[in-house]
DNA sequence: GTGGTCTAGACCACC
DNA sequence: GTGGTCTAGACCACA
C-alpha cells in the first residue's frame, strides 16, 4: 500500500477496508484481520489501524466481539455503496458540473474521454 | 461564503479570487480589496487573506504594489483557465471516471443529471 | 443470552448464574451445569465461564468438588441478597437518585412508571 | 478531578464537559478550552482530551472552526438530556427495577430513602 | 496560537 | 491471543 500524502493514513485504510467489503474479500459476519497482524501487513503502527477500526465501528460498518476480535456488520456492503453514492450525488457531482462549465468543456467532450479511456 | 471542511480555507478563497477573475468580477490590471477589506468582508482572519493572495502571487495572477495594494495580473484569466484544465484533464477527470465505474453509474445518467440541472 | 458491552461477559454470567440461585432455578447443594455445557449454552467461550465459576467460588457462592462438578453452596441465596442489598444501598441507590436529579426526573414519575411497568 | 478507575478517563471528560454545557458554564456557540489548556487544567496528556473532543465532535455536540478551536453546537444541552434521557428511559430504569423486584424492596421505600436524603 | 496525525511503547482487562 | 487506554513526544497544516 502506497499512502498519498493528501489524506490521513487512518482515512486510507478506511477506504481500502470499505474496497475489501464491497468487492467480498472481507465478508459479511466474517472476521478481519486483528489490529496487530493488519498494522504488520500494512507496516504502520498499530495505534493508526485502532484508529481505522474506530471509525469504521462508529459508522455500523464493522464490529467488536470482545477479545476475539472486529466482524464485518450485515448489510456493511449495501451500506457502504449508499453512502458514497449520497456523497457523490451531493457533493461532487455538482462540483464537477461546475468545473466543466467554468472551464466551457461539453458534456459530450467528457462522454468522449471517458469511452476513449475504456477502449484502452 | 460557507467554507468546506476538506479543504484548507485559504485555497477556498484562492479558488473563490480565481473564479471572480474568470467571469471579470475582478477585472486585469485593476485592483483587488484590500487584505483586510476581504478578510472582514469574508469573516475570516486577515492572515488567513494573506495567505491566499500570497499564493496567487507566487502563481503571478495577482501582483503587489507596495503601499498600494494587490491588483490582477495581465493574462491572468487565461492562465488560470489553462492550469485548471491541465489538473482537471490529468487528475480530477480520472478520479471522477473512477468513482463513477466503482459506484457502478453509466456515464448515460451522468449526462441526464446534467441536462436536467441545466433545465432548471 | 445478550451481552451488553459496558460489562465483561464473564460478570454478566456471574449475574445470570446469582439471579438463578435466588429464584430456585439452581438449588442450593445442588450441581449446576459443568463449565462446558454452560459455556455451549450461552454461546461464549468455555474460558470465560471458568471466569465466572471462579469469581464465584471465591465468595464461597459455589464449591467444587474435584472430578465431578460445581455446586452451590448452602445459603447461598441469602449470602447474595445481602451482598447485593448492601452494593445497592451504597452506590446504586444514590447514583440514580442523582441521575434522576440531573435530568429533572421526579420520584412520583419513577413510582408512576414502576407501576405501569407492574399492570402490564 | 478525580478519576475513578472503572470508566476510561477520556469518557469521563465527556461526561464533564456535557455536565458543563447543561449548566450553562460552556455556553452553545461559545468555545471551550483549547486542547492543550484543558489537559493541563486536568492533568492530562492532550491526546487523551483530543480524543473526548473527537468523541463529542462525532455526536455534533461540539463543533471545531480549524484553526482556532472547538465550539458549543446549538441545541447542544437539549440533545445531550435528551439522549441521556432515553438511555436511562430504555436501559437504568429497567435495571433498577428488576434490581428491586430481585431484592425484595418496595416502590415505598424507595421514595422514603429518597426524601430522606433531600433533607440532609 | 490552534488542532490533526503518527509513532513507540507501556499496561490492562478480557476471551 | 484479542482490543482498550494512556503517555510522551514528534512533526505538520492551518488561521
Amino acid at each position: 500500500m502506497d499512502f498519498k500524502e493528501s489524506k490521513p493514513i487512518y482515512m486510507q485504510i478506511v477506504d481500502r477496508i470499505c474496497g475489501e467489503i464491497i468487492t467480498g474479500v472481507f465478508k459479511e459476519e466474517e472476521r478481519i484481520p486483528s489490529v496487530r497482524e493488519y498494522a504488520a501487513y500494512l507496516e504502520v503502527n498499530a495505534n493508526t489501524v485502532v484508529r481505522s477500526y474506530d471509525f469504521l465501528q462508529n459508522k455500523d460498518i464493522i464490529f467488536n466481539k470482545r477479545g476475539i476480535g472486529y466482524f464485518v456488520s450485515q448489510g456493511a456492503a449495501d451500506k457502504i455503496l449508499i453512502m458514497r453514492r449520497e456523497l457523490f450525488m451531493k457533493e461532487q457531482l455538482n462540483d464537477f458540473f461546475n468545473e466543466i462549465d467554468m472551464l466551457k468543456i461539453s458534456i459530450d467532450e467528457i462522454v468522449e474521454l471517458y469511452k476513449n479511456r475504456n477502449q484502452q
